[in-house]
RNA sequence: GGACGUUUAGCUCAGUUGGUUAGAGCGUUCGAUUCACAUUCGAAAGGUCGCAGGUUCGAAUCCUGCAACGUCCACCA
């Protein structure tokens, strides 16, 4: 044991943590391979570790699920389970890619990905992501994140890739994936097309015109972007339109701006006729909704916006090159002179951007690679216990009945309902992305031949030379880290059979990630997990909320105000900025932080420091004392004080409280609950009465090594380092406290040191509001005190009362006294003589009109026979007990 | 337009299947201070639990309606 003496007052973490990690590191602890025995013997428990872009630093998002996926790994490691968190980061295909390009256009490259070439700029980019990823490294190390870097992987590395190839094979060959020429997301500054979940939407204000596209056009159609009115192909009215009946099923030429279009009049039920005219055109090559009622009427395409958001050459000789603002305008002007525009208003509309960067999104014909999410196919394993193999089912139907049947339970549970919600609007997936930095669809052309494959098929063949969205690879993660498709196979009864690390962890345990994600992460991986494995990937969802400023903004370089975990850690500590993300929130939650809070936390850590210190002194000044071996009442036992007994009992209710909690993500009542048991009870009132009664080490120390083992997954740092300073070792694989108090039977109910706190509390009290002295004690007794040990307890807790209260005089209880005047007496003080009487008549007055109130009318419920007859027992009883209590503070007031 | 949340002390938030005088931390005010810790200790003040109904012996908690705020989805052409 190191000289208690020569500790610093305060904690300094920084001159700790790195060693202390180090140690763990090098012992193996984070392998599951090499952890101790039990663990080996142990359930498995496996986390998957949501992998952090390659595209620089954590921010406080990932610093979160550090702190609370630590905590649970850290847990059931001392529960002593073979815990296996996965580590790993993620290519993040099109963000990286961004990222990167600015940074050359920054450094003065106008197009750098012409002026590199494919090659010369992958390689630039993944110098980046290389960066990047040391970075969120040893970022996660300084967190206390308690995983095995050494077991890395990598959405983008040779065996992700290979599920990646084996999936979309996979696939494809049920039918799941297709290539096919629909309209899609595109995104005109970084040349690629979007998933629906990458479009986001900017209320804006646009003209909204209502026009005849020309003179003798029979009827008047309204829009916002006139541009993509050259690509009408029909116009679309509701069948029930008396209006517009006489028109449908005839095809009109007109000449737009002077453009001549085919236009065919359609009913179709999707056209509201109550929206502007209640007639519609339709713009087949520019609209999702208008490409789907083509599709119903077999109404030819026409494209008029390109890849760079200018005009094709089908928007007529006048128009072709023009962007589409340009284009806008100039219809206005045109068709204002040719008197066909009849109304002109502004209006507020939401106008699609991408997620990255934030260019308007156009939606354009292209030719790209779909999955196909309500496709039936022949499954080719039994499925979730519902299907068997060779059953048809779609990828819908499976994703939905994994969490509805509970193999996945989300938490907090609303979420199934956005889940749900997500699952019935959810359309085709366009996979393929027009950027480098990515896996490249592994599919390759030779004139009308095809292949699948990741192999160079030979001469005259062409690969596809776009590459998969990111989510595509993320959403294998729980499987491809764990050596899929390699461990995984199916038998003659279409099971599935997992062997090594897959078979050992999965489903995983659980899912821990940002809410914000349950879409483009979280309903991936269910999607091709259920489909790959016929099981779920994870069996619980925890979702945490998003971390926001102290005004409820969400942080963000460009606003200012993010806090930057890795400048908070050596200000004040891992300890304190986990405690910070973890506490004051609860599941699904968005929570407030400043860096005030942070500062509150230190403040508790250095507290725990010092609670340490001076037990450590204690047992140090002591080190004969005998262990706690207690046996209350039996001959040759320890005798146990009140305080003792109470500290014991409130101690054995926090570890079965806290363990409960923790089991039920409930991380921040774990903690508060830790923290009023550490702060409140044991600081401020069990070392206060051990400065006074001497001989207590024993069961100080015990008090302290199951507070210190119950706040490691939260407080990694600071707890194994006065474990050590404890004389232990490798507090990250003790065992973590049963809630079996190791003080068997005898130990009475610890009730009466309830009042001895309420007297003394009552003592400080008097002092401080009126400078009272009391006097001396009298009547000093206890409920049911009719045994010697009882007394002789009671004569400390008054030493004790006397020091804390700086009592003149104090007179205790002679030997045998309580025994002789048996039966219930009452513990008080004698306050004569000194009692401003004044004051003291006030506030009795004032307490007696609160209690007053409260005695009738729990007289009257008591009187109510309604009441009597239906409330429980229990409540009954506890109601005339506080009566009682009330009643006998009344009379002793009055 | 649809869905999902939130509304509790000045601020940030707990409140576990409805249980009887509603909790914590911070802040405020007052007081303490050689004795583990000023990154400390003690005490006080502060709430008709968003509003209106309903169910119940009993409601912050369940139901209905309303309001404010927030998030997500759809995209109105």
């Amino acid at each position: 044991m190191q000289e208690i003496d020569k500790l610093p007052k305060a904690y300094d973490p920084s001159s700790v943590e790195e060693g202390i990690f180090k140690a763990w590191e090098d012992n193996g602890y984070f392998d599951p391979d090499k952890l101790p025995e039990r663990n080996l013997k142990g359930e498995p428990y496996c986390i998957v570790f949501p992998p952090p872009n390659r595209t620089g630093n954590m921010h406080l998002g990932h610093a979160k699920t550090v702190a609370i996926e630590d905590i649970l790994i850290r847990f059931h490691r001392m529960l002593g389970r073979k815990t296996y968190w996965v580590p790993g980061t993620d290519h993040a295909a099109i963000s990286t890619q961004v990222k990167v390009e600015q940074i050359l256009i920054k450094q003065g490259m106008k197009h750098p990905r012409v002026e590199l070439g494919r090659e010369k700029f992958l390689e630039k980019v993944r110098e980046f992501a290389q960066g990047s990823r040391d970075n969120i490294v040893s970022q996660c190390k300084a967190m206390g994140g308690s995983m095995d870097w050494k077991r890395e992987k990598y959405t983008l590395d040779t065996e992700r890739n290979k599920a990646v190839n084996t999936v979309f094979k996979l696939m494809y060959e049920d039918g799941l994936i297709e290539r096919g020429n629909r309209v899609v997301n595109w995104d005109p500054q970084f040349k690629t097309t979007l998933s629906d979940d990458e479009v986001l939407y900017k209320e804006v204000e646009a003209t909204f015109i209502t026009f005849t596209y020309d003179k003798d056009f029979p009827i008047a159609i309204s829009t916002t972007r006139p541009e993509t009115k050259f690509g009408d192909t029909a116009v679309a009215v509701h069948p029930d339109d008396e209006r517009y009946r006489q028109y449908v099923g005839k095809t009109y030429t007109a000449n737009f701006c002077g453009k001549e279009i085919k236009i065919k009049v359609i009913a179709d039920h999707e056209v509201d006729p109550e929206f502007g005219t209640g007639a519609l055109g339709v713009t087949p090559a520019h609209s999702m909704i208008d490409f789907e009622m083509a599709l119903r009427h077999d109404l030819p395409l026409v494209q008029v916006i390109d890849q760079d958001a200018h005009m094709t050459v089908e928007a007529g000789a006048d128009f072709a090159g023009l962007t589409t603002v340009e284009a806008r305008e100039k219809i206005e002007k045109l068709l204002t002179e040719n008197g066909c525009l009849i109304k002109s208003e502004k209006i507020k509309q939401n106008l699609p951007i991408a997620e990255r960067g934030g260019a308007p999104v156009e939606s354009i014909p292209m030719l790209q690679w779909w999955v196909r999410v309500n496709k039936k196919f022949k499954l080719r394993q039994n499925t979730l216990g519902k299907w068997k193999k060779g059953e048809e089912a779609t990828l819908k139907e499976l994703m939905r009945h994994a969490v509805d049947s509970g193999q996945t339970r989300m938490l907090p549970d609303n979420f199934e309902k956005i889940y749900f919600h997500w699952i019935d609007n959810l359309r085709d997936w366009c996979i393929s992305r027009q950027i480098w930095f990515g896996h490249q669809v592994p599919v390759w052309y030779k004139g009308e031949d095809m292949k699948i494959g990741n192999d160079f098929p030979g001469e005259g063949w062409e690969r596809d030379p776009d590459t998969l969205d990111t989510w595509f690879s993320s959403g294998m993660w729980t499987f491809s880290t764990l050596g899929w498709p390699d461990a995984a196979s199916i038998d003659a009864a279409g099971n599935v059979v997992k062997s090594g690390e897959l078979g050992e962890y999965h489903p995983t345990s659980v899912l821990e990630t940002g809410r914000d994600i349950i879409f483009m992460w979280v309903a991936r991986m269910i999607l091709m997990t259920t489909y790959a494995l016929g099981e779920v990937p994870f069996k619980d969802t925890y979702l945490h909320g998003l971390i926001l400023d102290e005004q409820g903004r969400k942080m963000s370089k460009s606003l200012g105000n993010s806090i930057e975990p890795l400048e908070m850690i050596p200000k004040y500590g891992t300890d304190a900025v986990r405690l910070s993300l973890v506490m004051g929130s609860s599941p699904g939650m968005d929570q407030k932080l400043s860096e005030e809070k942070i500062k509150d936390f230190r403040n508790f850590t250095n507290k725990l420091w010092n609670i340490s210190r001076f037990i450590l002194m204690q047992i140090e000044n002591n080190p004969t004392q005998p262990p706690l071996t207690v046996r209350g009442g039996e001959e040759g036992s320890q005798s146990l004080t009140l305080a003792d007994r109470w500290i014991l009992e409130r101690l054995a209710e926090v570890q079965g409280r806290v363990t409960k909690l923790i089991q039920d993500y409930q991380f921040s009542q774990a903690g508060e609950l830790l923290r009023d048991f550490t702060w409140s009870d044991l600081a401020d009132w069990y070392l206060e009465i051990a400065k006074v009664e001497k001989g207590k080490e024993a069961i100080l120390r015990h008090v302290l090594e199951t507070i210190i083992k119950l706040w490691h997954p939260f407080m990694p740092f600071v707890t194994e380092y006065i474990w050590g300073l404890m004389g232990n070792k490798d507090l990250i694989v003790a065992e973590w406290p049963s809630a079996v108090i190791p003080v068997e039977a005898g130990i009475q109910s610890a009730s009466e040191f309830e009042t001895v706190r309420t007297l003394i509390t009552d003592v400080r009290r008097l002092r401080a509001e009126q400078g009272v002295e009391p006097a001396k004690f009298v009547d000093v007794c206890l409920v049911g005190a009719d045994d010697h040990s009882l007394v002789r307890e009671s004569e400390m807790i008054i030493k004790q009362l006397a020091r804390l209260s700086d009592l003149k005089s104090v007179e205790t209880v002679p030997e045998g006294w309580a025994t002789a005047v048996s039966g219930t007496m009452t513990l008080g003080i004698d306050v004569a003589g000194t009692v401003d009487k004044e004051k003291e008549k006030a506030k009795a007055e004032k307490e007696i009109a609160e209690l007053k109130p409260y005695i009738e009318s729990t007289r009257a419920k008591l009187a109510n026979q309604d009441f009597i007859s239906k409330a429980p027992e229990k409540v009954v009883q506890s109601m005339k007990d506080k009566l009682a209590e009330a009643e006998a503070k009344l009379k002793a007031l009055e």
